[in-house]
DNA sequence: CTATTAATGTTATATTATAACATTACATTA
DNA sequence: TAATGTAATGTTATAATATAACATTAATAG
């Protein structure tokens, strides 16, 4: 089972997510000869600025005020859409919101659990769930193509906070 | 496993599967206390003309129809919010649509297969694949509450269409 | 009956997303 | 390098989905 939760929900250098997911990009847009452009390298990093999802219109306002210039709707959904073809982010359709996706190269369940409590979402790949939805898909003459999992619950920082722990992480 | 999907995939009287629905309804609300106005019960059949999923306004549009005269999107959504509430329909966040559940009583995984061919929309009860869910809840300490899962893919009727076949089954 | 609550009606508007067309940047090659 | 084509971005308008806020009506309990 593959997932960030650790980075999630632990304190961490966050800088370094980042980092790792704008690398990640660039050497997947060579891979594909797709430009990493810097309206979409900046729309992949504000994404990327929490663990949170954000909606087109707070990547809109980010994208303004880092810029310093008006920023339209469809710039945004532009770069979103390219970011969503290339894997590097992922739509929430329950949040109608985006997130960084940590690991777009692996085949993954696109399987989110997103606290309820502090709006945080980590994704988890988990080959023996996809192969029990597979079975299920089978039974009924399903061919599945995609999926979209969304799990709503509380987080373990969320769970058990302590009077230091700081409940809004990053 | 639990699954609605023959009735959705094959040939079948679909009079019986709103009457059913209209059925559950009456017993729910009754059991609940909750009342079925007209305006909701109206609602909940329109939703269970089909084996798809309609987007509010098109609800409105029905709603409109059947009862001749103009329907406010407040109408439309109060009336989704009641039904949702008491489990009898389903919201299908990805595609902003609404489905009429077949099985509002059982404990359920909120599991749909989405045909991307028909748009039909079976629902499926699987509790091997709960326990697979909780399992990795609990693993990275998440504590479930609740969840949406949408997979899709082409379903039987779709995948082996054959001249004599209405493809755009109910 | 009448006070209270639940349901519905009405108007306006917020939020999310896209269509359509103009312009600019960039790369290719004649 | 100028001409050309393509990809990316800018711009304006608007479509599609959803809700806020307040007025009115219906139903129900005391």
């Amino acid at each position: 089972m593959l997932t960030n939760t650790r980075l999630v929900h632990g304190q961490h250098d966050h800088s370094r997510c980042v980092d790792a997911a704008l690398s990640r990009a660039e050497d997947l847009c060579q891979k594909k000869n797709a430009k990493l452009t810097p309206t979409r390298a900046t729309v992949l990093s504000i994404l990327w600025q929490s663990h949170r999802p954000l909606g087109a219109y707070q990547v809109q306002d980010r994208l303004s005020k880092i810029t310093g210039k008006a920023i339209a709707p469809p710039t945004v959904y532009r770069a979103i859409e390219f970011l969503l073809r290339l894997g590097l982010i992922h739509r929430l359709p329950s949040l109608n919101a985006y997130i960084g996706c940590p690991f777009p190269n692996s085949e993954h369940s696109n399987l989110f659990m997103i606290c309820i409590e502090c709006g945080c979402v980590a994704e988890i790949a988990d080959a023996s769930l996809n192969t029990r939805l597979q079975t299920a898909c089978d039974k009924t003459n399903f061919k599945l193509h995609s999926q979209n999992i969304e799990l709503f619950g509380v987080c373990p920082q969320c769970s058990v906070p302590t009077i230091n722990e700081d409940i809004n992480h990053v």
